[in-house]
DNA sequence: GGAATGACATTTA
DNA sequence: CTAAATGCCATTC
């Protein structure tokens, strides 16, 4: 399995009206390669499949979106998770995969 | 096999 | 506190 299907592996385990990090990601599989995360997102091989919309940066930030920032937005919005300047409340929305 | 790239994170100014 | 520079991992050219 490539690191990228791992990771695609975990994001389907965010519930929704949650958002994770790619630190957090990166910890779950028991590496720092969190750069290697968000890549894996690019390549979004696995687009419809994974919610890669909820995966922010470290301080909630929303760092990019394949299909445009925007769009990633409006998908969390739609899920209950407030968007404030571009950046999420990790403290109500942050979730762990506590392993 | 080596160099370049990216949806990051952390440290320093 | 905000902004810029540096380091990092895996993948791709």
């Amino acid at each position: 399995m490539d690191f990228n299907q791992k990771c695609y592996d975990l994001l389907i385990l965010i519930p929704k009206g949650k958002v994770t990090t790619y630190k957090e990601i990166a910890r779950a599989l028991n590496s720092k390669a969190y750069r290697a995360v968000g890549n894996a997102m690019n390549k979004n091989e696995n687009a419809p499949k994974v919610p890669c919309h909820r995966v922010v940066g470290s301080n909630g930030n929303l760092v990019g979106y394949a299909y445009g920032i925007e769009n990633k937005i409006k998908l969390l919005e739609k899920e209950g998770v407030k968007i404030i300047n571009n950046k999420i409340d990790l403290k109500k929305y942050f979730f762990s995969f506590n392993k």
